[in-house]
DNA sequence: CGGCCGACCGTAGATTCTGCGGTATGACAA
DNA sequence: TTGTCATACCGCAGAATCTACGGTCGGCCG
């Protein structure tokens, strides 16, 4: 809603920081030829602004014991979001949750350890409306950094 | 596939490095009470092993003019995967893309600037197959920590 | 012209990082 | 038991970085 001007030197810095979130002022200061007090208080003006909402490490779930993702849809069949908004407070294998439109009014990512963890958490997701689930097979893009 | 076994202490830094990917190392060792120098060489391992495969600022895409997201699903017509990621190479608009089960062998999500560009956008990747958009309303869920 | 404002720079003290050596604990074999 | 080894942790010192501040420059408006 709020817009915010974005110059070049923004885009880069917000380019650096999708690449390694971790990296120093002093290291992006370097990269756009600025002084590090420069990147310092640009960088602080975007968080201020709302335009980077944070900062978070990228997990490997294969590697933490969730080797399986699949992509969920679910039917709702009715306008009160009270009893959906529980289920995503109840439900950590739900990674992202989106209201769309078209035939299915959510979809949902999930990542579940085992089938038999998928089954079981489909199943619950299945109290509140018809669902079709597809398993990721694999990802040939993960995450792309957002540019304009 | 390479297992990596964590204790309690590897999960918290998992959670405070997903929650803040920016924390300091001193700053994560007073959240796990242990000496900077320890959580630092359990960070080092934990990235070494590939289970943080990298950190990431997360950007507001309304707030760089690109307010719309969509779902699109891609039905593909054949074994052929070379077209499919020269699109994705080509289309920056593309931000994830998953190859899945089910009747639609691709889902993919789009960010665009305005309803004419996501139509322009979906056209192109029609070229490959037929498509079923379905735009976000909203999120209720954007991203959760990975957990246990 | 004179004053103001925004963006940048440079500096200093505090904090953090990095690499190293030292120590405690537990496993294992003699 | 004793010795040895590996692992994980701690603490330290020098280097790098961060944070907050004041100073400078160019553009803009009264």
């Amino acid at each position: 809603m709020t817009a915010y001007s974005l110059d070049a030197t923004d885009w880069r810095l917000l380019e650096a920081l999708q690449r390694d979130g971790r990296a120093s002022y002093a290291e992006l200061a370097r990269t756009v030829a600025m002084s590090p007090s420069a990147v310092t208080e640009r960088v602080r003006r975007l968080e201020e602004a709302g335009v980077i909402s944070g900062y978070s490490a990228v997990i490997d779930h294969e590697r933490i014991g969730l080797p399986i993702l699949a992509l969920v849809r679910l039917r709702y069949p009715h306008g009160n979001y009270k009893p959906f908004h529980d289920l995503l407070a109840a439900t950590p294998e739900v990674l992202e949750a989106h209201h769309v439109t078209g035939d299915d009014c959510f979809v949902m990512k999930v990542a579940a350890r085992s089938m038999r963890h998928l089954e079981e958490t489909t199943g619950r997701i299945s109290g509140l409306g018809a669902v079709t689930t597809s398993i990721v097979y694999s990802s040939p893009l993960e995450r792309r950094p957002l540019v304009l």
